[in-house]
RNA sequence: GCCGGAGUGGCGAAAUGGCAGACGCGGCGGACUCAAAAUCCGUUGCCCGCAAGGGCGUGUGGGUUCAAGUCCCACCUCCGGCACCA
């Protein structure tokens, strides 16, 4: 009875918490507050993963210790639950999604209760509740009632959008429709990959050469009404904002990546009329001069995007993508048959196999020319799907001599190459790529000009002339928000419907006091054959309604998983509240968010997401500040235990690993058959054999997953949260290891021990505690042990926190007599990484529970230092002795002790001492010659 | 190709420019036991040596420094991400 028994003591203090409410937050922090964040999770039917308790755990430790230290803490989980596992099981199970997410948040529930997260269970919400999706139609309104304003560089109402005089004039409807032009949230008509055989649309990464992933069925790109987010409007302040994060680099760094902001130019070249060319280009730079660069190109010129304006005088050929609306112009009648073909052969493939870097590059010319601003000469136009019509203005000017793929692309079809920039390090090379920066060549009045000078001069010179002017542009696209599926918050949208049934193009918002648009009851939610979202075939009372007078038709696209996980942050600091999505006040108290802890996969699409929500929320005044999330860390990966892999010829013989041939077969070898030999590892009956060794990601497919409610039952929730902090550092990819989880069990068991009799029938305090006053030794121990523990929490350092409380446990678990004073605060700190075991020694130590919010223990200074300290003494920076000083000796002191230490003496006699560094407290150097 | 991150004992790892390997796993030895498990104690980087002791050691090669796992330069390997964005 009296030994550490998990499966009793776990479910037994759970209960205690859960009736006590002990982690139940403050409505509004008092004092000083802290917001502890997990990403939360997609409740998949395979239930929690080892990973998830993770980055759990680690806010979990955080939160505990902040309040055990008097702060105000939020800790809050929900659900990510909307999405297309639960509607693909729905469709192959025939049970409505609704039903196996519930399912499955129950057991993520349950499982999460099992680690002893101090989760405050009252805030809990999942992303598909109704009360919530009402809240996140509500922001999607917001954004639809949003323009963003490029003056000040903010959302603001749609009703203070300056209206222009020719389209006020133009009535009601031109108006409106111009209105919806400049949402934040608006429809257009975008390419998708639909798949017929499989009746849906498909992810890009979905799409493999232009068939379907799975199945291998064609795959057509088709135009698609969609809602898209203008998130590109926010592009700017995505990017700037970001530095006062304090977030990992990496992250910043990836999210400045997928912004991609480049700096460059915009350049106009003529499209010659039939005949007289040379006039018409000299008539065009007059009219150009006075008239400055158009806002919007006319169908007269091709206007190209470039960051290398100082390359312009190495032009030799443009390129249009397949998709360019001139294309029709420049197409020549004897090209055009190709040019459609071409077309269409680009049309059937994916983004991604157009973007296969591997390829090789194609295209075709066009049969006409334009003319090069600067020159005046004629450059042939091509049309190449190496260039995007979604990026830039669709078309560039393309100087092989200064960029690898119009090189590439300028070899392929034998086109020119002139050199107009010389490397900084030698004589130019005509005819080679060089893409980096120098002087400039043949460049006109540019010649001889740095790159960074050319740069600085072009654009206002181009400007000036009306032929150009400097542009920025963005990788970033405007988010495609809609998805023809079933499981997702429905668009709260209503499309006009005229006399005859047929939509009349006009929209509307649903009042919010209609919110939430639930979803309809489908038995169905299958895509069908054609586009159309399942919602097309609601029910007519869902599907149609009426308002002022007039019949609408519901929006039947749903929103994608990421809408619920844009403000879920914030929905957790009010979780029931029915008259707003957030109570200002609390918002203000609360937000923003103190740590936020998740995997890496999100790094960029979610953190975007929300991060533009919120800005746009803080742009309409529903926020207080600029940014969701303050301090943000990655956890690692947890992969699966270290294998070793050697490999089997056909015939059957081994073949040493670095031999193997694609042939050979893979077989996993125990790890008690191999042993290191150099660098590598070997068979041991076979050391010419080499085997691999590594660990893998976990996955179904390997057979490695590890399975938390396993884990617990073997070792207990303390065990495993324990364990998984001390495997390395939290940011760390590391091994799991079923042995260190024992290992750590072992450390519970000592920690039990240390206070309580095993020997004994009953639960009784161990012989060895009492009342005695601590030595000093002791005291050092114990502080020592308090202040690391406190310091690493804060670094969020818990393997070290860990390994320093084994430290106090092995000096404590000799002692014959154990004072209570060094007893108690070492099971305060041990609170918030093994909470149930903490609480129930805190309980047998006569304390009053809960340990989880006694005070956490002070740090006494003066126990922190020694009274003497051990220093090394090196010659020639190699250690040849130690020396005991006092602790606050200083550099002479250090010295001269050294000095008279008999062995140090002896190794100087007869060398004269150059140089003595003394560092007080660490070591003393001598520097001797001969 | 580009951008991150990481290479330290048999393994997971630790180390404000100042004693490399704390802590844990595993191994070895011992105590307890009829025996085993559990527990407790000791030991454990490699090489030479009976020992005292000495030498070598943080992916490789160079550099800065009295002193480098740590800073600088070049390279190698592994992991992760991005990838025709003009």
């Amino acid at each position: 009875m009296p030994r550490y028994q998990p499966s009793r003591i776990e479910p037994k203090w759970q209960d205690w918490w859960a009736a006590h409410a002990t982690f139940a937050a403050q409505h509004l922090p008092s004092g000083r507050k802290t917001y502890v964040l997990d990403m939360f999770p997609y409740p998949s039917g395979d239930g929690l993963h080892v990973g998830h308790p993770e980055g759990y755990t680690a806010t979990d430790i955080v939160s505990r210790f902040e309040r055990m230290r008097g702060t105000s803490v939020m800790h809050p989980m929900g659900f990510d639950a909307f999405g297309l596992p639960a509607e693909e099981h729905a469709i192959r199970t025939g049970t409505p999604p609704r039903e196996s997410t519930e399912k499955n948040i129950a057991t993520f529930t349950r499982q999460l209760k099992m680690l002893g997260f101090s989760y405050d269970w009252d805030r809990a919400l999942a992303t598909t509740d109704p009360e919530y999706v009402r809240w996140t139609q509500w922001i999607f309104l917001v954004l639809f009632d949003t323009w963003f304003d490029p003056a000040v560089q903010k959302g603001r109402p749609i009703a203070e959008l300056p209206i222009p005089a020719d389209v006020a004039a133009a009535g009601e409807d031109a108006v409106a429709t111009y209105r919806d032009g400049h949402r934040l949230a608006y429809q257009s008509e975008a390419p998708v990959n639909w798949c017929p055989a499989l009746g849906t649309v498909l992810a890009n990464e979905e799409v493999i050469g232009g068939v379907s992933e799975r199945g291998g069925h064609p795959v057509v790109r088709i135009p698609l009404r969609q809602w898209m987010l203008r998130i590109t409007a926010y592009a700017d302040r995505l990017e700037r904002e970001l530095e006062g994060l304090e977030w990992p680099t990496s992250i910043k760094k990836l999210q400045c990546d997928w912004i991609g902001r480049s700096t460059g130019a915009e350049v106009d070249f003529l499209i010659p009329p039939s005949g007289g060319a040379a006039e018409a280009f000299d008539d065009w730079k007059r009219t150009r001069e006075g008239s400055g660069f158009p806002e919007k190109p006319g169908s007269d010129v091709l206007r190209i995007y470039t960051t290398r304006p100082d390359t312009l005088y190495g032009v030799t050929y443009m390129v249009v993508a397949p998709e360019h609306p001139l294309l029709d112009v420049l197409a020549a009648p004897a090209q055009r048959e190709a040019i459609a073909a071409y077309r269409e052969g680009a049309a059937r493939k994916s983004d991604l196999d157009r973007t296969d870097l591997a390829r090789e590059k194609t295209g075709v010319f066009t049969g006409s020319h334009v003319i090069h601003p600067l020159t005046g000469k004629p450059v042939p136009v091509w049309v190449a799907d190496y260039v995007l019509a979604t990026y830039g203005t669709g078309a560039i000017m393309a100087v092989p001599a200064h960029d690898d793929r119009d090189f590439e692309f300028a070899k392929t079809f034998g086109l020119d190459v002139i050199t107009v920039v010389e490397p900084p390090d030698g004589a130019a090379k005509p005819g080679e790529l060089f893409a980096g920066n120098g002087r400039a060549l043949n460049s006109g009045p540019y010649t001889g000009l740095a790159t960074g000078e050319f740069l600085e001069r072009v654009g206002g010179d181009l400007k000036a002339a009306g032929l150009g002017r400097p542009a920025v542009n963005y990788k970033l696209r405007d988010w495609l928000f809609s998805r023809q599926r079933f499981w997702g918050e429905p668009f709260p949208i209503l499309h006009e419907l005229d006399a005859q049934g047929n939509l009349s193009g006009a929209i509307r918002a649903v009042d919010p006091a209609d919110l939430p648009v639930n979803l309809p009851h489908l038995t169905n939610f299958k895509p069908g054959d054609t586009p159309d979202p399942p919602l097309s075939r609601s029910p007519a009372d869902w599907l149609f309604v009426e308002r002022d007078g007039k019949r609408y038709k519901r929006e039947t696209n749903t929103m994608p998983q990421w809408a619920g996980s844009c403000w879920y942050y914030l929905r957790f600091l009010d979780p029931h509240n029915t008259s707003r999505f957030i109570d200002p006040e609390v918002e203000k108290a609360w937000m923003p968010v103190d740590l936020y802890i998740g995997g890496a996969e999100h790094a960029v699409l979610h953190l975007l997401y929300s991060r533009f929500w919120h800005k746009v929320l803080y742009d309409r005044g529903h926020v207080s500040h600029p940014e969701p999330f303050g301090k943000l860390v990655n956890q690692g990966m947890i992969l699966g235990e270290m294998e070793f892999t050697g490999y089997r010829s056909t015939k059957g013989g081994w073949v040493s690993a670095e031999k193997r041939t694609a042939e050979d077969i893979p077989s996993k070898v125990p790890a008690d058959q191999v042993e290191k030999q150099g660098e590598h590892f070997v068979l041991r009956d076979a050391p010419k054999i080499r085997v691999e060794s590594r660990a893998y990601k976990m996955s179904k497919s390997r057979g490695n997953v590890v399975n938390p409610d396993q884990v617990v039952r073997d070792y207990g929730a303390d065990s495993l949260r324990l364990y998984e902090m001390f495997m390395g550092p939290l940011e760390a990819t590391k091994p799991w290891s079923t042995a260190g989880v024992s290992g750590v069990r072992g450390f519970l068991d000592r920690c039990w021990r240390l206070v309580v009799d095993e020997r004994a029938d009953e639960l009784a305090l161990a012989p060895q505690v009492c009342d005695d006053p601590p030595s000093d030794d002791q005291l050092r121990e114990i502080h020592r042990t308090i202040d690391k523990v406190t310091r690493d929490i804060q670094a969020l350092s818990f393997n070290t926190a860990i390994a320093r409380m084994m430290e106090f446990v092995n000096v404590c678990t000799p002692l014959e007599r154990r004072p209570r004073a060094i007893l108690e605060p070492f099971v305060a700190i041990l609170a918030p990484f093994a909470p149930h075991l903490a609480e129930e020694l805190w309980e047998l130590l006569g304390k009053p529970a809960p340990v989880s919010l006694a005070v956490w223990p002070a740090v006494e200074e003066r126990w922190l230092k020694d009274d003497t300290v051990e220093i090394p003494v090196q010659i020639q920076g190699k250690l040849r002795g130690r020396v005991v000083v006092p602790a606050d000796a200083d550099a002479e002191a250090t010295k001269a002790a050294a000095l008279a230490d008999p062995k140090i003496a002896e190794q100087l006699a007869g060398r004269e001492i150059v140089k003595v560094v003394a560092v007080p407290g660490r070591l003393v150097n001598f520097v001797v010659k001969g």
